[in-house]
DNA sequence: CGGCATCCCAAATGATACTG
DNA sequence: CAGTATCATTTGGGATGCCG
């Protein structure tokens, strides 16, 4: 029983509204964060890993060939050994930019107090 | 071992982005949907569960719990027999709204050809 | 160095039934 | 009409190891 009036798709994921697709398509546990770490300067591999604190490497890699297939980053391989691989936005992704934007700032709702008060209790 | 860069958080998530913890907010099946179908009135709960397709009554249960919660939707208990429920966005949901309809745009890349051609095909 | 496969567990979702 | 509880299933993600 296929979703008859799906109107926004992208492998497998059909919705009727464009909007259900993009959270979608943004939901995974570190795409934002990736995309995030793209958004100046393309990156090797082993550059994201270390910037990600607590990403695996089995999810990192998966992530970033979920957001290639899906046209946000692009990977650029050196015919080189050791192997050098190196991600980058796409226009596409460029294009999350701004909205990331308003979702941080939208976010801001949610900030907790710091610790420095904590930290520096007596 | 918890995070202990966390500075964005609500309710057990919890991420050192704001925008990481606003897509994990948004992130449940249906919740974008459901923001969605109040961006203009608020609704009943029987309303809103007509008005999404597939939904179960469980899933339209939670999510509105969990988007009552977050601070998100706001919800009316009419002291009559039988219940009568109805739900709004609150100034937060609203705020939600432009950026919405930002990611709206942006999931246009990906809207699929329609089916009237295979529908008319001869 | 970077990619991929396997196994396993936890979380999210669905089906169903019961309640005021 | 709207809400909860329980159970089964699916999915996402973590750990680990092998490969080119």
């Amino acid at each position: 029983m296929s979703d008859a009036n799906a109107q926004y798709g992208f492998n497998g994921k059909n919705f009727p509204c464009a909007t259900e697709l993009s959270i979608s398509l943004l939901a995974g546990r570190w795409k934002m964060t990736i995309i995030w770490k793209l958004r100046e300067d393309k990156k090797r591999y082993g550059e994201l890993k270390s910037s990600i604190p607590g990403i695996t490497h089995k999810m990192l890699a998966q992530q970033l060939r979920e957001l290639e297939e899906i046209g946000i980053v692009r990977r650029y391989v050196y015919p080189v050994v050791p192997p050098k691989v190196e991600y980058e936005l796409t226009g596409l992704g460029l294009g999350l930019l701004p909205i990331l934007d308003r979702l941080n700032e939208w976010g801001e709702h949610f900030r907790l107090p710091d610790r420095e008060g904590i930290l520096s209790n007596r």
